[in-house]
RNA sequence: GGAGAGUUGGCCGAGCGGCUGAAGGCGCUCCCCUGCUAAGGGAGUAUGGGCUUUAUCUCCCAUCGAGGGUUCGAAUCCCUCACUCUCCGCCA
């Protein structure tokens, strides 16, 4: 949510920044709006400070022991104009939220202008790609042989479901264990776990609703929960409705959970291997950090999800996101793509975001500014680090060799228990 | 699943339908006193919104788990829901 104070006095302002966003804002719907909220608020207003007013009067004259019948005559008319002014203010409200919840952020001055992934940035590129003397396998033609299943995980589920078992299963886990151990123990967050399951409260918080519902799993609930589509939800919730003490922050969780995406708008896309998935495990970063901070909490997060690809020895590629690919809540938002061989691709593996107050006044998300003794908004940042499905891919294509076995990165070999190749 | 108790400010805790945005205590901030420490005295200490505004103060509205209702007036009465705790049952 944008800061409507803003919407008020720079109206001209807040229509460049959409602009910006190809989003399509009505000014002149909106000022209508507002003039009308502003004359039906004092209105309102006015009439509970009259009914307040009289209110007390009637109780001190009743205490004297006067008699209150006349005043009671007087207070008569109010009841009806009251409840008539106090409707039309919450419909008028009601509207104003609605409109206000469906604008996406402002965009950071750095972003791009663009359309779509095309148009996004490159920033910098990292490591040697792998150089085969045969045809590199993808994924899907590696995992036949050692427990990577979809025909099952269909049988048992649908489509867009992965069976892992044996060395493949477990490498998916090292990789989640030397995740978590690096920030936790190199980078200073702090281990968390949490539920998979949140209500539509925390997912308003973070931007998914009331927009973008399809794209969640919603369990048969009264009132309803969801799947979580991501880490970021329970987690960055943690601070919902709360003024967080000066000496906590910046708060800094990382937090391993299964994602789950109906990914509704994705037919066709990647169909084939375990790319794009119902569910899938993620390690994920968030900071609660202050204003002035958080443009070096959003490098320093990008950077510490980079840190594990870079112990893994997987060759990738930073991207700037342009506007028209930046997500709804984020400002600003690094892609860190990781080379796919098997696909002669780089491909997404970590989404790091900017999302300044936008979802901290969603959530009301405040800490006190010692310097000014008042709460004030949070600001948010938050990325994958990694997407540990997508990186068990990595490994498997950069990996390989020629007899199609998957030899493993020397820093998941504490963690595999003495396998050394995949066969 | 069954039975009971509860939800008030940063925390604890009071609160006959009107003078309670809320006693009292703790904590915190500032001041005084005391040659440190301790003790003592005084003042202050919720959040959101509106109007106006360069900005602030005053002012006005709302908020005592949430939402409805009764009433001129609700923290206080009624209804619904959520959550917490205790005991029993079940359970990884």
């Amino acid at each position: 949510m944008l800061d409507p104070q803003l919407f008020r006095s720079d109206l001209n302002e807040v229509k460049i920044q959409l602009d910006r966003r190809s989003y399509d804002f009505d000014t002149a719907a909106y000022e209508a709006l507002e003039s009308k909220r502003k004359a039906v608020q004092i209105k309102t207003q006015d009439l509970q400070n009259e009914r307040n007013k009289s209110s007390k009067s009637i109780g001190q004259a009743k205490a004297k022991g006067e008699n209150i019948q006349p005043l009671l005559d007087q207070v008569q008319h109010l009841g009806n104009q009251l409840k008539e002014a106090e409707t039309e203010l919450s419909q008028i409200q009601q509207k104003m939220t609605e409109l206000m919840e469906a604008i996406p952020n402002f965009l950071d001055e750095v972003v791009p202008a663009g359309k779509d992934e095309d148009d996004n940035v490159e920033i910098s590129r990292w490591g040697d790609l792998p150089e085969f003397s045969f045809e590199a396998k993808d994924h899907v033609d590696l995992g036949e042989s050692k427990g990577l299943n979809f025909e099952v995980a269909a049988k048992i589920a649908s489509a867009r479901f992965a069976v892992l078992q044996g060395p493949l299963a477990r490498l998916q886990r090292a990789i989640i264990q030397l995740m978590m151990d690096t920030h936790t123990l190199e980078h200073g967050y702090s281990e968390t776990y949490v539920p998979f399951l949140v209500n539509a409260d925390s997912l308003y918080g973070t931007g998914q609703l009331p927009k973008f519902e399809s794209d969640l799993f919603k369990a048969n609930n009264d009132p309803a929960l969801y799947l979580i589509p991501t880490a970021e939800v329970p987690v960055t919730n943690i601070v919902r409705d709360v003024i967080v003490d000066a000496k906590e922050m910046p708060l800094k969780f990382v937090c391993h959970t299964p994602c789950f995406r109906s990914e509704a708008g994705a037919y066709g896309r990647d169909v084939r291997g375990m790319i794009r998935q119902h569910q899938f495990e993620k390690v994920e970063l968030v900071q609660i950090v202050s204003e002035k901070k958080s443009v070096k909490a959003h490098e320093e997060l990008t950077n510490h999800a980079e840190n594990i690809l870079k112990k893994l020895n997987l060759p990738y590629r930073k991207v700037l996101l342009c506007a028209g690919d930046t997500g709804f809540s984020s400002s600003k938002t690094y892609d860190l793509e990781v080379w796919l061989p098997g696909q002669g691709k780089y491909r997404e593996i970590s989404s790091c975001s900017h999302f300044k107050d936008f979802q901290a006044r969603r959530m009301q998300a405040r800490w006190r500014n010692p310097e000014t003794g008042k709460p004030e908004l949070v600001h948010t940042v938050n990325g994958s680090g990694l997407a540990a499905g997508r990186t068990l891919i990595a490994v498997m294509e950069n990996y390989q060799d020629e007899q199609g076995r998957v030899h493993i990165p020397e820093v998941l070999k504490p963690y595999m228990g003495g396998i050394e190749i995949i066969e």
